[in-house]
DNA sequence: CGGCTGATGATCT
DNA sequence: GATCATCAGCCGG
């Protein structure tokens, strides 16, 4: 089915909101004459006045692209190693956003595989890192109008909306309790631990 | 498969 | 100097 561009108008203002809506949508990635895509499987959200959020202490140079109004991405480096990209949420300087933490591979899997040293699928793009890694995701994409044509965007295909689970988020240390994590029920790629994935 | 741990370096205090 | 929105690899069952 042909892929439709995400309009900003369609992306709620409110970013649980988003975290939702993004599930079962597609990133596009072209590179090098290659359109890689995935399905949105897993999805956190982290809002104003939230301590886990990278936005809770103001701008910084790291973050400012979480603070670009809904729909451009924020790509930082986490542990030094893995890239996160997220989705700029709420209107321009709220700083607020969801991480997109794993994909359903589509299409461009061969270059994905390259990308990621390994065949199996399951590894290709489930956790933040690994679809960064296999979507070449890297910071030169930080502020990236996702909702526009170029390097990386956001797609949706006419699938069905998915069944939704929730669960808390996964490796934060601050708001712990809440219950901010998205994921598609029943989908191989989803990360974390069994019992998050009920 | 589930659980644990060390590596790793950018970022901010 | 501490913190950290992770991952690969190892081990046991």
């Amino acid at each position: 089915m042909k892929l439709k561009r995400l309009k900003r108008a369609d992306l709620p203002p409110d970013s649980t909101a988003m975290a939702r809506y993004l599930l079962g949508k597609l990133v596009v990635r072209e590179i090098e004459g290659e359109r890689l895509t995935g399905r949105i499987v897993e999805t956190e959200a982290y809002l104003v006045g939230d301590a886990a959020c990278h936005g809770f202490r103001g701008p910084t140079p790291r973050n400012k692209a979480l603070f670009l109004e809904r729909g451009h991405a924020y790509v930082y480096i986490a542990y030094g190693v893995s890239r996160m990209l997220n989705v700029a949420g709420g209107s321009q300087g709220a700083g607020t956003g969801v991480l997109i933490r794993a994909l359903e591979p589509l299409a461009g899997i061969a270059f994905m595989q390259r990308r990621r040293g390994t065949e199996r699928l399951r590894e290709l793009t489930r956790g933040p890192g690994r679809l960064a890694q296999a979507l070449a995701i890297e910071l030169d994409l930080d502020g990236t109008d996702l909702c526009a044509p170029g390097p990386l965007w956001l797609a949706e295909d006419g699938a069905a909306p998915p069944k939704i689970g929730t669960s808390i988020r996964i490796g934060i240390t601050k708001d712990v309790h809440r219950e901010l994590r998205f994921y598609v029920r029943g989908n191989p790629f989803v990360s974390g631990p069994r019992r998050l994935n009920g």
